[in-house]
DNA sequence: GCCAACGTTGGC
DNA sequence: GCCAACGTTGGC
């Protein structure tokens, strides 16, 4: 069974919107050890929410892994890696973090405990339960 | 703008 | 190898 991952972005640097927009784009610019393990165990197919920080504070959308791990071209030293996303659709209502961290359900997740995780797993019952939070 | 939580760097 | 100092992220 496919894993489920939850993914950050500034919507100023690069919003929902603008994945929809690109049709497809490579994922980069993690500089994050633990970040970087969750990419590589990415596989294709594998579903994600995608979360606007900073602005918004919600999951506003799913994407898809396109591709798998290669070497991320941005990073000078070739420790990190990239993947490649396309997007699947935008989620019928916005979920926000508030929402979330409301939801003792999903007290677990691991961008609640470690806000600052850029890519993140969730869980199969995490993944239905923000489904259900969105109306989707 | 501030601060907490981490990660990284560099002196020893 | 330890740890203090510093930088970054992201919520508030």
């Amino acid at each position: 069974m496919a894993s489920h991952w939850l993914v950050k972005s500034e919507p100023n640097a690069y919003s929902f919107d603008d994945l929809v927009r690109d049709g497809r784009t490579v994922w980069d610019g993690v500089r994050n050890n633990a970040a970087a393990l969750h990419l590589k165990a990415m596989a294709k197919g594998d579903q994600l929410l995608f979360y606007h920080s900073q602005e918004g504070k919600e999951v506003v959308g799913i994407a898809e892994v396109a591709k798998t791990a290669f070497p991320d071209k941005s990073d000078p030293t070739g420790r990190f890696v990239a993947v490649e996303i396309v997007p699947v659709r935008r989620l019928k209502q916005s979920v926000t973090l508030a929402d979330m961290k409301a939801e003792s359900r999903l007290a677990g997740m691991e961008m609640l405990r470690q806000s600052r995780l850029s890519v993140s797993p969730v869980s199969d019952e995490q993944w239905k339960t923000i489904l259900k939070m969105a109306k989707d």
